[in-house]
DNA sequence: ATTTAATTCAAACGACTGTTTGAAACAGGC
DNA sequence: GCCTGTTTCAAACAGTCGTTTGAATTAAAT
């Protein structure tokens, strides 16, 4: 395995120019000639380029959702019987995704691929994700309805939704906010986000159910 | 003008495949084909395929903008002195993006376009965006650090990206979400889903800032 | 009816896409 | 050395893409 750097070169270059430009925007062409390799490279390695698209994002993405589901077993553990803490929840889901922002080697760059993911539109690209991360959508969605007691689960689960949304969008537009507030992107701040992201989504999460609006008015 | 519907028939079969497969995955040809108009007429018409994708967002965008911003002052007139509140913020905000929905003319089919539009890559496209939603931005984003006197501006706009994560995501994916719980994705069931948002991003909003972990100084 | 302008049409343009091919170059085992 | 399997390479394949062209058609104005 002498020169098997080439997949690892093809796989590096994919991962920084899809976070760039999106994954439909960027060419295999584009890809081989910033890697310096052949084109046929891409297909003996991977087969396909969705294939490829698979891999960069499955390099990534399964240690984190490995993390997540290690981290929600020990903080159960760790529980024993109590209910596991809303905020302590959240924490297991998002800062093994974000803390990916402050590897240097990673670096932002992958913070945008997976934020990316998931504004996709591409249909086998989305069934690709909802494989990837059915463990980690079933073990926390319980985990939610359990740790919020006063919520039926048609609440819960639009809650569900909302948290997902504002995650989201903020790992994909993370460097959008940073420009517009002028905070600086120190690598390192991942902790505030995670910080600030929890406090918001675990408030939305408690919040009171507003009752529908009462028997009609005039149009 | 007696044939100008060759215009509204190509605006009407964009903006609905548009909606289902992204703006960059449906050629014109498609768009063509499935509104019996000739090739040409895109171009004659609008000028570039770029063009066109514009006139589809600005043509229901506009009105719902407009809608915006006259809630919003109608709002600010009745409160006069006194600040505004959260949730009519919101509401003002929210409502008259979700009503499309309602409307059996543009159906759901337009919502996913918008909150498509929210996730999508395209350099001018985000441009085109930020240009047609500046006065909303600012004109929400003065009225929501107003509303939270006792939030520093940097934690307000961070909240305020979550919630448009939040609310983009619920837009775009919203038929996801009902196939999910089985929800009945009711024509008039927009108002819940208006008032879930409300209720989540409103509580998100007044969530009390944890400080962080060390008793490290701000800066 | 003739002229003028607006609109539609079939056909082609050049550039780009993902994928395949078959022959080279290379590796390590014998 | 030869041989075997892995890896690289240039070239072509078969499409699709947005855009342009110039003539044909239609509508309106004179």
């Amino acid at each position: 395995m002498a020169k098997t750097d080439t997949k690892s070169r093809i796989l590096d270059t994919a991962e920084r120019l899809f976070a760039r430009k999106g994954f439909d925007a960027v060419s295999l062409r584009t890809i081989i000639a910033a890697a310096k390799v052949n084109l046929a490279a891409v297909h003996y390695h991977f087969g396909s380029k969705q294939a490829l698209v698979h891999a960069v994002i499955a390099r990534r993405l399964r240690p984190i959702n490995e993390e997540r589901l290690a981290k929600l077993a020990e903080a159960r553990a760790k529980a024993g019987r109590r209910p596991l803490k809303l905020e302590r929840l959240l924490d297991c889901l998002f800062r093994p995704l974000f803390r990916v922002q402050a590897d240097p080697k990673t670096g932002p760059t992958f913070a945008r691929l997976v934020g990316r993911v998931m504004g996709e539109r591409n249909e086998g690209l989305h069934k690709f994700m909802m494989g990837e991360l059915a463990d980690v959508i079933i073990q926390f969605g319980a985990a939610f309805e359990a740790a919020l007691p006063g919520l039926t689960k048609e609440e819960a689960d639009w809650r569900s939704h909302f948290m997902a949304g504002a995650m989201a969008h903020t790992l994909c537009n993370a460097d959008l906010l940073v420009r517009f507030t002028g905070t600086d992107a120190d690598a390192s701040d991942y902790e505030a986000t995670v910080r600030r992201l929890i406090d918001f989504t675990a408030a939305g999460f408690r919040a009171k159910v507003t009752p529908p609006t009462r028997p009609r008015k005039k149009k």
